[in-house]
RNA sequence: UGGGGUGUCGCCAAGUGGUAAGGCAACUGGUUUUGGUCCAGUCAUUCGGGGGUUCGAGUCCCUCCACCCCAUCCA
């Protein structure tokens, strides 16, 4: 990986290799094995195993089965499915938490013998209700004064199963008022007198996600450790664990992301699986569902899943992604791919009634279209009855209409043009047969009719034709943010059993995608394709901007009216600040206002904060310049304060109070003075020693600064033309340029000057 | 309500004090024997709101607001 832009994932895996925190990075995709994968685990895939391969690490596949109710082997054969459909391999065996049941329980005795943990023999109603709520403190259990003999005896006694579920758990011993709700003596081991589907009836104990994930991770020498963002509150206790059992480094740590939302889908594996349970689809494979399976069911490849899960990044905002930007992915890569053959779904016959009956001919045609670098063609059959689409003929067509009409001739893809000469009706009414002439001199390739067509539609040769069943999927849902079946799209699979085809697909299968030309792309069905029952998933549709059109200049009767930009919202007055204060800080704030002469805003956050109050006061002590002092002391000491975890800063107030004359005098600018801070709360060297050092002196003189002025603007002509044309905001362009070269020693009050004559000229 | 997180275009998302990237969507126009593709172009005077610091703030400080997660013997 090279320069160009990371995600913060990759910024920290690539920081801690060039640290030297890790000498090889080591990721780790862990899915418990109790539901068909999703493409919410796609992202999670294309994470792990993407960050390994991108830095020359590995990545493990981990079944973390540590609940033996509700895994099974058919899920493990799922996820091993999906990861090798990706195209990902797995460095060594499939990993299983279960492999390291023994040796997790050996780490629990280690933690039991250590004190850190018990054997608690509260009701599961009791040990909710001793938890406490998130606003209130719990209350540890009696149990948890038990000896370790005892926890030791008691554990080993439910490990062999001589208790009922229930009985017992075993517990970390931690804090049960700590804020943090996972830390209240968290569950280490509950009772489960279930047959596991790789451990059998070994264990009667079975380990939490908590215990289990850590250590399972760190006894594979996992180096990041990958979860989506629910888990943030779990980290703690992930690295409690770890920490407490002081093993040995390296040891792994955890970094959380935000999961994939899709609009008009839903993807949790419960709401997945009632679909599948009331019938809603036909199965986790139904070509709707979000399913690896049902994905690849469908025809996606997976290039395009691949190539959406890069499009989508990795951050820690939760959000929603559009699915268009899937089906995007998708079109995008079967338009490189796929052969175009030409299937009308509604058919409707067309007697050419200037072809003789008796003839018949082949077009050549090929399999793909000028701009795909691909060779191959067929030969379509041609003869005096066809058929189109009905939608590519009208009676009386819409403005813009294309196609074929009473009026408007139409070119039959890769064959002739043909005129509308009469339209036969059934007893309805309703259109049935179309009689049309064609050109003879209009061949395909060979056009000397000189007649003008505003399109070419597509078309089947009657008697060549194969009758094919189509399945038309659309969205599974009908609103963007689902919530269940009450979402559900009614219209979400339509399926046509005579849809007409061109007899090569069926002969020469040249592929298993499609795209049917103006209608979608298609997939052979995997499971229900036969030669004599052809069936074709729709994949995806083509974009189709003229059914856009015809929407929109159907359904927009007004503008839409421009969103007014929303008022400013309250204004916050200082004094409202003022007013939330305490005795102590009023009187304080009072004094500052006052006496010290400080604005109001400065006053008050200073009157809020003790820590800040009182280092505000020592600096007065040796330079009595309030405000000068106070917007130092609020601005960079603050930052400082709240950067160092504990508490504690690398300078003192004379440091300050040294830093704010240099200022003042004009030695230093504010921007060097930044530089300063930094260093100091670094080094706990002096400012004044750190400017000679380093040589921080501001460079005022116009002499100097000039040059460098003009060489930025001369090697600059493009922005000096756009600035000069009105765009004011590349002003800060060169006056940073001018920093920059100066390494941010130039005073910028006198540069901005500078630069401003200079680019008047 | 305690704690942990997150707010940049309709949807994703870069951005680490110096010109608000990119993709999807949308919208122009061109090419086209697919109303597809492709090509050219348009689309954030502003980053949840308000203050402050600074020559300069999406980035630093203060404050308010909104949303998500945590009280399974699930993971």
């Amino acid at each position: 990986m090279s320069t160009e832009r990371k995600d913060f994932l990759r910024r920290i895996v690539e920081e801690d290799l060039k640290s030297g925190k890790y000498s090889e990075v080591v990721t780790r995709f862990p899915p418990e094995p109790n539901g068909y994968p999703h493409i919410g685990h796609a992202k999670a895939i294309t994470i792990n195993f993407g960050i390994a391969r991108d830095f020359g690490g590995r990545c493990h596949l981990r079944m973390d089965d540590t609940n033996p109710t509700t895994e099974d082997p058919v899920y493990v054969e799922a996820i091993k499915d999906a990861v090798r459909w990706l195209r990902f391999q797995w460095d060594g065996p499939v990993r299983y938490t279960s492999d390291y049941f023994q040796r997790l329980y050996e780490y629990a005795v280690e933690l039991i013998k250590m004190g850190k943990a018990y054997v608690d023999s509260l009701s599961e109603e009791e040990i909710r209700e001793y938890r406490g709520t998130v606003t209130t403190p719990g209350k540890r259990s009696v149990y948890a004064q038990r000896s370790v003999e005892e926890n030791l005896d008691l554990f080993e006694r439910m490990r062999k199963g001589e208790f009922a579920e229930g009985e017992h758990v075993l517990r970390a011993k931690i804090d049960m008022a700590s804020p943090n709700m996972k830390m209240r003596d968290p569950l280490l081991y509950r009772i489960r007198h279930a047959r596991h589907y790789r451990t059998g009836d070994k264990w009667a104990v079975y380990p939490m996600y908590d215990f289990a994930h850590c250590l399972s991770d760190y006894i594979e020498g996992v180096t990041h450790s990958f979860c989506t963002l629910e888990f943030e509150n779990n980290r703690e206790l992930y690295d409690w664990i770890l920490e407490t059992l002081k093993v040995s480094p390296p040891r792994p740590h955890q970094y959380e992301f935000a999961r994939l939302n899709l609009s008009y889908t839903v993807m949790s594996k419960r709401k997945l699986l009632e679909l599948v349970e009331k019938g809603v689809v036909n199965g986790w494979d139904d070509p709707r569902m979000p399913t690896i399976a049902g994905y690849r069911r469908r025809g996606y490849t997976p290039e395009s899943i691949l190539a959406f899960c890069d499009q989508i990044g990795i951050a820690k905002a939760n959000s929603l992604v559009d699915v268009a930007q899937l089906e995007f992915c998708i079109r995008d890569d079967l338009n490189k791919k796929v052969p175009r053959v030409m299937c009308v779904l509604d058919p409707l016959k067309v007697t050419i009634d200037n072809y003789d009956e008796e003839e018949s001919q082949e077009l050549e045609a090929p399999y793909y279209p000028h701009d795909v670098p691909k060779e191959g063609s067929r030969k379509l059959p041609f003869s005096r009855e066809i058929y189109i689409d009905r939608k590519d003929f009208s009676e009386n067509p819409p403005k813009g209409y294309y196609r074929l009409t009473p009026d408007q001739p139409v070119r039959l893809r890769y064959a002739y043009i043909i005129r509308c000469k009469e339209v036969i009706r059934d007893e309805k009414g309703e259109v049935a047969e179309i009689v049309a002439e064609y050109y003879p001199d209009s061949k395909s390739g060979s056009d000397t009719s000189g007649i003008k067509v505003k399109s070419a539609i597509h078309w089947v040769e009657a008697n060549s034709a194969r009758r094919v069943e189509l399945r038309l999927y659309d969205r599974l849902f009908k609103t963007e943010e689902p919530k269940g079946i009450e979402d559900i799209n009614p219209d979400s699979l339509k399926i046509v059993k005579d849809a007409l085809i061109e007899p090569a697909v069926i002969a020469e299968k040249p592929d298993e995608r499609f795209q049917f030309e103006r209608e979608g792309y298609f997939y052979a069905d995997p499971v229900d394709y036969s030669d004599d029952a052809p069936v074709f998933n729709r994949i995806v549709t083509l974009k189709d901007s003229w059914a856009k059109k015809q929407k929109t200049t159907k359904s927009k009767p007004h503008p839409k009216p421009k969103t007014e930009k929303k008022p400013a919202q309250k204004m916050q007055r200082p004094s409202d600040e003022a007013a939330s204060m305490g005795e102590e800080e009023k009187k304080l704030f009072d004094y500052y206002t006052r006496k010290l002469g400080l604005r109001s805003e400065m006053a008050s956050t200073l009157a809020r904060d003790d820590v800040l109050s009182s280092f505000f006061k020592e600096v007065l002590k040796h330079h009595n310049e309030p405000e000068n002092i106070a917007k130092l002391v609020i601005n960079e000491v603050a930052r400082e304060l709240k950067n160092s975890q504990d508490g504690r800063i690398g300078f003192t107030p004379a440091q300050i109070a040294e830093l704010a004359e240099m200022i003042e005098s004009g030695l230093i600018s504010n921007k060097i003075a930044k530089q300063v801070f930094e260093e100091m709360a670094k080094s706990e060297e002096n400012p004044r020693a750190i400017v000679e050092k380093r040589g921080l002196v501001q460079i005022a003189d116009p002499e100097i600064l000039l040059p460098i002025i003009d060489e930025v603007i001369a090697s600059n002509p493009g922005n000096v033309k756009k600035y000069k044309e009105g765009n004011e905001r590349l002003f800060g362009f060169f006056v940073g340029q001018v920093l920059k070269a100066t390494e941010g020693k130039a005073n910028p009050k006198v540069v901005n000057d500078l630069v401003s004559s200079r680019l008047e000229k």
